[in-house]
Formats: structure tokens, C-alpha cells, sequence
RNA sequence: GCCCGCGUAGCUCAGGGGAUAGAGCAACCGCCUCCUAAGCGGUUGGCCGCAGGUUCGAAUCCUGCCGCGGGCGCCA
């Protein structure tokens, strides 16, 4: 079942077709005057040269024959040729109702032929280094992506694309010898992968010798040296462990099978080189091999280069990120690739796909598939506006910002609520706590950068986790007083209050928002819509009394509606990563 | 220098060509014999960065400025 926009778009598509004699897109969009309005009429005027409010006073005889009564209650052709729709209360009902027994509140799965094959590239840090807040936003937005494609019913291979290959790990490798490998182990355990990297950059910085050492290392790794892979894998090893146990805080889909780092593609970057030849796409400039996609170009105007191998013979993250793409599709057969990188990749990225489609691994045309699109974030900044640090200008770690998070969400939870028992408080603190971290990252247009404030997040007002898990639990404390399973709250639904209908206009919106923001991969959006359906029922739970309603057929109906809006906020939340306490 | 992103209420943010630009916070005024007041209702608060243009209609699209952030060859 579609949603509410597009059950009206598709209703009056055929009125205005048969006015205009030809396709016309009716413009449905939610109204402040009435449920919702349509604005086609306007446009359609102008370009068959008639009166606008004629013409909308046509399409609306036209969609009357069509049916468009059984849903609409009330159609006025308004100003200079709008039509405002008033929904009917008996609709609306019936609509809702058979939300009610709608396994998927009314969202259809992808068509088979719509189905893709979606490779997300998402979260990506750097062993042997700690996870910053540039990595929770790619993990958080990347979680959030894999949730709601997988629910759609496309196809969804997770890729972590660590960085365990580059320069720095012959450094690294030098000073776990250096140190040994039973104490680099224990110091890698605790999760002080800050410290380790710290110390042998410092050598590397100082010691002359360590850099001889440390480049020579870097050769033997990426020749394939059996006892530096050794130690090596030594390195990454630990650092999966420890960001696995990050993942598993934040509840998030990636596994151990997920990490697909730059060191996979280490044999496959000569044949990338080799295919990129053979195609004639690579010039050689400045001792480099090189491609130059069309279109771009640098600093004094010379066109700007993906350097496949370098002048020293070797291979960059260029040759890497071309190798990963061509891996993606040929060997995993994807139909849309999803990059979730912060903003500043933007023009690198750019370039990836031009040689990507340059070189025939990706469709040239608009909309054709394989292709590929940059899911852009911005950075997270602090209260002075500026890039999120600490005050001595160091990098915020990732668990500490979660640490802050929970603590707080714990000692909020309880002293509002001193009922609640110790060990519940503290589940619900994380779930609180790290919740309203995801949710103020996923709620503001990603493309921004946003300004991080943990008393705004743990919010109980406004556009917060918090606000719609305390929705959900008012809704779930309902049940427990009237002591019936949500399930067994079939109603059937009856619109008579204003309250009512505002809801079941929100909860019959679910379809459109999720349809959209497939596409467009604009969670806030769907944040947005959450916190209309979490204010709408509020209003509801105001004004309307469920459990001391007049009659037995108004508390079923409003049982009913309260059943759907907690399916509907814990679906969406469960979309973009969030769970729901039933009590907090 | 060129390219990309962003400028909306005091603050944090929504507004995908439509009518009188919306939320939350902050400030002020109300509401618990009542399903969790972690809530609800209301008031105050806007040259939508500036200037042109396209359009019946522009916060939204285009151009040029201004401001902020970011990027621009062998690091990832």
C-alpha cells in the first residue's frame, strides 16, 4: 500500500491526464490549510494558456468520476488554483486498519527488477590507530544505509575498507620489534592505539635510522615477506579486535566478515594497472603512470592525474580505490556503489567514478547501472564552530565520546525515573546514550557539518532519540495498564477527534518518506517524519484518553492507533540504528 | 587562482518552484484528583548573506559578488 501522497498523486494523475491530454504530474504536497494540497493545476494553466482555477475546477470534476470521493472528503479550488484536499474520516480509518494487519506498515518491498546489488563502503579506519568522530559519522550513516536498503529487499555486501596497507606500517612494524611483541600485544589490547602510533611516529620523526629501517619494512611487507606479514597481522589483528568491540557498543551491523582493507587488493593492483593500459587510458607524466579523466583539473589549470603507479614503481590509494571498484564490479556483481566518505574525498571520489566509467566498470549513462554516488558528510565541529578536538587540539576518541554519552544518559535516566531497578537503569542509559549520539548525527542534513553538544542531544525536547524512545515507552505503559499485547489491538480504527486524524495522516506517511530517502539516502528525513509521528501522538495522548475512552469502540480504535505508532517509531528508529527501551 | 559545500529567529536546525517561511532551545504565560509533566497548549521573536535574472509564482532554479569551511600529483 502506498502512501498517503502517492494514493492522492495516483488518484488525481488520471483527472488531470484526461484535462490536459497528456502526462501531468499533480504536485500533492502536505498543506497548512487543509490535509494536503495540489498544485498541477497552476502550471498546467500556463502552458494550455487558460484560466488556472478553471482548469483545477475541471480536474476536479474529472476526479470525482475517477473516485476520488471514497477518499477525499472535501475538494475547494483555493486562491489562484490550488486544490486543497480534506482526507475523509471514514478513509483514513480504513486505510489504517489494514495498516494494522500489514506486516510492513504498508511499505512493499523493491520489485525484483528493482533489486540491487549494493556494495557500501562505510566506516574505514585505520589500524593501529584510534576511531575519531569522521569514523562514527561514516559508521553510524553506513549502518544506517545497509538497515534500510536490507529492509527494502535489495542485496547489500558490507565493506570496511581499512587502511592496513599503507607507508606507516613499516614504522609500525619497526617499533613492535623494537619494543616486543608480548608488550605491543598487551599495549594494543587495552585499546591504546593511540599511544603505539604516537610513539613509533615520534621515532620515526627523530631517528634516522628508524626511517631507514621503517621504509625498508615497507618493501619486505608489500613484497609479501613472510615474518613481516607475521608481524603484520599482529598489528591488524588486534586493532579488528578492538574496533569490533566499538561496533558491538554501538550496535551496529559490521562484522568481522566485513573487513575488506587495502591490503586485499595488493595483487590486484598490477592487473588494474595493466587493464587501464590496455584500454589506452594510461599517459605517462612526470616518471608517473597516469590517468586523466575528462573534466578535471588543478591548481595552474593542467588537468589533474589518478596516479596509477608511481614514479618509484609502486602503487597508491589511487590504484587501490580503482582496484576496489573494479573488484566491486566485476567479482560482487554490484549494481549501485555507496561510498560513505566525509565531504572533503568529494573531488577524489569524482575522479574514481569518471575513470570508473572511463574504463567501462561503470555505466556511462545517467541512472544506468553499475553506478556509483558519494554518500557526502560533513564534519563535526564543537562549540567554538570548529572541527570537534579536545582541548589540548587533540582528536576526540571515539569511545570516550561514547563513554560521555552513557554516563550522562545514566544519570539522567536515573533521577527521572528512581523507580527503575540498577541493572535496567543501565541498560537503558546505553540504549539512551548512544541512541541520541546516533540520532544527532543522522538528524541534520549529512552534507552540513553539525555542531556536537551533548546536552542538546540527551534532549528530552524537540527533534531528539530521546524524545521518541520516551513516545514509545508512554505508548508501551498503555499496554501494561490495560494489560493487553499490542498484537491483539487489531481496532478497527475510527477517525473522530483532530488528534486522530493528524496521527493517522502521519503513520499512513510511512511508505512515501522511506521510498525517498532510498534513494536519496537523507536520513534526516526520515528523522524528520519520526518526530511528527512522535509529536503527533503526543498531541494524541494529550486530548485523547485511550484507557478511559467513552466506549468500548473508541479504546479499540485508539489501542489500534497506539499499537501502529509504536510499530511505526520503533521500525524507523530500528532503520537508522536505534532501539526502544519499553520502560526508561 | 580554480573547484566543491554551506550562509534561514539570539542559539541548534527543518523547509525537494507554490498561498501568511516552520520546529526545538532560550524568554514569557498557562496546564498534573486524569494512560510516565522526560509531557502538552499559548505568546514573543525573520531584508531567508547581498544584487540581478528566469517564472503566473523563488528561501528553493540561474549568474555575479560577500562571508565561512574544505579540496586541488605520487599521504589515505
Amino acid at each position: 500500500m502506498p502512501g498517503l501522497e502517492s494514493l492522492l498523486t495516483e488518484r488525481l494523475r488520471a483527472a488531470f491526464a484526461a484535462v490536459a491530454g497528456e502526462p501531468v504530474d499533480p504536485i500533492v504536497r502536505r498543506s497548512q490549510r487543509a490535509d494536503f494540497q495540489a498544485n498541477g493545476a497552476l502550471g498546467l494553466a500556463k502552458r494550455l494558456g487558460r484560466n488556472p482555477r478553471e482548469v483545477a475546477a475541471e480536474v476536479v470534476a474529472e476526479a470525482r468520476k475517477g473516485g476520488l470521493s471514497e477518499l477525499v472528503a472535501e475538494v475547494e479550488v483555493a486562491g489562484p488554483g490550488f486544490l486543497n484536499l480534506t482526507l475523509a474520516d471514514g478513509a483514513l480509518g480504513e486505510l489504517a486498519s489494514s495498516l494494522v494487519g500489514d506486516e510492513r506498515l504498508g511499505v512493499e518491498p523493491a520489485a525484483p527488477d528493482e533489486a540491487d546489488v549494493v556494495v557500501v563502503d562505510y566506516s574505514a579506519p585505520n589500524a593501529a590507530k584510534e576511531m575519531h568522530v569522521g569514523h562514527l559519522r561514516s559508521t553510524i550513516i553506513g549502518d544506517a544505509v545497509v538497515r534500510l536498503l536490507e529492509w527494502r529487499g535489495h542485496t547489500v555486501i558490507r565493506q570496511n575498507h581499512i587502511g592496513e596497507w599503507g607507508t606507516p606500517f613499516g614504522m609500525l612494524i619497526e617499533h613492535l620489534l623494537d619494543i616486543g611483541e608480548a608488550e605491543a600485544a598487551e599495549e594494543l589490547s587495552v585499546g591504546d592505539l593511540n599511544g603505539f602510533y604516537q610513539a613509533a611516529r615520534r621515532k620515526f620523526d627523530a631517528d634516522e635510522a628508524f626511517q631507514e629501517r621503517s621504509r625498508a619494512r615497507v618493501v619486505l611487507l608489500q613484497g609479501g615477506d613472510p615474518a613481516t606479514l607475521r608481524l603484520w597481522n599482529l598489528l591488524v589483528e588486534q586493532s579488528k579486535r578492538y574496533f569490533m568491540s566499538v561496533y558491538d557498543r554501538l550496535d551496529v551491523r559490521l562484522t568481522e566478515d566485513d573487513f575488506a582493507g587495502e591490503s586485499m587488493y595488493n595483487d590486484q593492483l598490477p592487473a588494474t594497472a595493466e587493464e587501464l593500459a590496455r584500454l589506452g587510458l594510461l599517459r605517462e607524466d612526470d616518471g608517473a603512470q597516469c590517468v586523466f579523466p575528462e573534466g578535471f583539473t588543478g591548481r595552474d589549470g593542467d588537468p589533474l592525474p589518478m596516479i596509477v603507479v608511481k614514479r618509484d614503481g609502486g602503487f597508491g590509494y589511487d590504484t587501490t580505490d580503482l582496484a576496489a571498484l573494479r573488484y566491486r564490479t566485476h567479482d560482487l556483481k554490484a549494481t549501485r556503489l555507496l561510498y560513505v566518505v566525509g565531504a572533503p574525498q568529494s573531488l577524489h571520489l569524482q575522479m574514481l567514478f569518471a575513470v570508473g566509467r572511463e574504463a567501462g566498470w561503470l555505466a556511462k549513462g545517467e541512472g544506468e547501472s553499475p553506478r556509483a554516488e558519494h554518500v557526502a558528510f560533513g564534519s563535526v565541529l564543537g562549540p567554538d564552530g570548529k572541527i570537534l578536538r579536545t582541548r589540548a587540539g587533540a582528536s576526540i576518541k571515539l569511545s570516550e565520546l561514547l563513554d560521555e554519552a552513557v554516563t550522562r544518559a545514566e544519570a539522567e535516566v536515573a533521577s527521572r525515573n528512581p523507580e527503575l531497578p540498577a541493572d535496567e537503569v543501565a541498560e537503558v542509559a546505553h540504549i539512551v546514550g548512544i541512541g541520541a549520539v546516533k540520532y544527532a548525527d543522522l538528524s541534520t542534513d549529512r552534507n552540513k557539518d553539525y555542531v556536537f553538544d551533548y546536552g542538546r542531544m540527551l534532549s528530552f525536547d524537540g527533534n531528539t532519540a530521546p524524545y521518541l524512545q520516551y513516545a514509545h515507552t508512554r505508548i508501551q505503559s498503555i499496554f501494561r495498564r490495560a494489560e493487553v499485547t499490542p498484537e491483539s489491538c487489531t481496532g478497527p480504527v475510527r477517525i473522530t477527534e483532530p488528534a486522530e486524524r493528524e496521527l493517522a495522516i502521519e503513520l499512513l506517511s510511512l511508505a512515501d518518506v522511506l521510498v525517498d530517502v532510498e534513494r536519496n539516502l537523507e536520513f534526516h528525513r526520515l528523522c524528520h517524519y519520526l518526530y511528527g509521528v512522535a509529536t503527533a501522538f503526543t498531541s494524541f495522548y494529550e486530548h485523547c484518553p485511550v484507557l478511559r475512552a467513552d466506549d468500548e469502540a473508541t479504546r479499540a480504535s485508539r489501542l489500534a492507533l497506539c499499537a501502529l505508532t509504536a510499530r511505526t517509531l520503533r521500525l524507523g528508529l530500528s532503520l537508522i540504528g536505534i532501539k526502544t527501551p519499553a520502560r526508561m
